[in-house]
DNA sequence: ATGGGTGCAAAGGATTTGCAACATT
DNA sequence: AATGTTGCAAATCCTTTGCACCCAT
């Protein structure tokens, strides 16, 4: 239950607090496994029977257009958010399908419009593809 | 008409040279400007009436998974494909959405399956996004 | 009463699937 | 014959839109 930091969250990107956007806050922040709308409106709609998906469409892209999470198009099927707007690599499992945080490794800065051709950068995202370890040990079958 | 070089690319990654996959492979390499599958589509059916969607979506996802081609995920509506499978950044601009190469920018290595935490990453993809030159002097309107 | 926020149902679009027709070895 | 390829139509699934209702200022 998160939502003190939720709405810190919120009220520090000029978001007014509702209901609704706290609670979809407060799911990706406890949630880091970078959930799909789908994931947050199954999770949520138990305890909040009104939410509507579009709702949680919107809200979440409202986040990132406000940077306050990130979209990840990292899937080719859907869209998938992390409330961790720190700048860091992700990597999807080609086999599992799972999307993973790789703190441990670098991120390009954002190169300034000189280094760039006069194209003014204001978002980097670097995707890495492959096996996850789970699945890389399992090679045996598939 | 760079059918000769597009018969050669396919083989060289195993692909038996259809007609059709001659034609969508030529296609995006004369067209670096990241086709999505209906620009293929369009582009190819004036001379190929036969041709169906199904095909391009088969035959560009195929060439992906056997690295003939690089499938690109930075629009979040579509995916468009690069005939260069040579590692480059890749700039959407917010405006107009277009994608961009940018090679003059640095492209991370990809990581060993150590530096990784396990991980085995066989493939990366950097996406930068922003304003493109024409659509950052145009700063007036909109 | 005004404007933003929400939610429902419908529309829109991209992509995939099932299957029959074809080509090629 | 057997196998791989193609293409059509239909189905699926994700996402957006239009609009009415509601809530807070």
């Amino acid at each position: 239950m998160q939502a003190k930091e939720a709405s810190a969250i919120l009220a520090s990107h000029g978001i007014k607090p509702t209901l609704q956007r706290i609670a979809i806050m407060s799911y990706i922040l406890e949630h880091r496994i970078h959930p799909t709308i789908e994931d947050v409106y199954n999770g949520l709609v138990a305890n909040f029977p009104t939410l509507s998906r579009t709702t949680v469409y919107n809200t979440l892209r409202m986040f990132s257009e406000r940077s306050a999470a990130q979209m990840i198009t990292i899937d080719e099927h859907r869209v998938c958010y992390d409330g961790d707007t720190h700048p860091h690599p992700h990597f999807i499992c080609r086999k599992c399908g799972q999307v993973f945080d790789l703190m441990g490794l670098p991120m390009p800065v954002c190169p300034s419009r000189e280094e760039a051709d006069g194209f003014m950068i204001d978002e980097a995202q670097l995707y890495y593809k492959g096996l996850c370890p789970d699945c890389s040990t399992t090679t045996v079958e598939d």
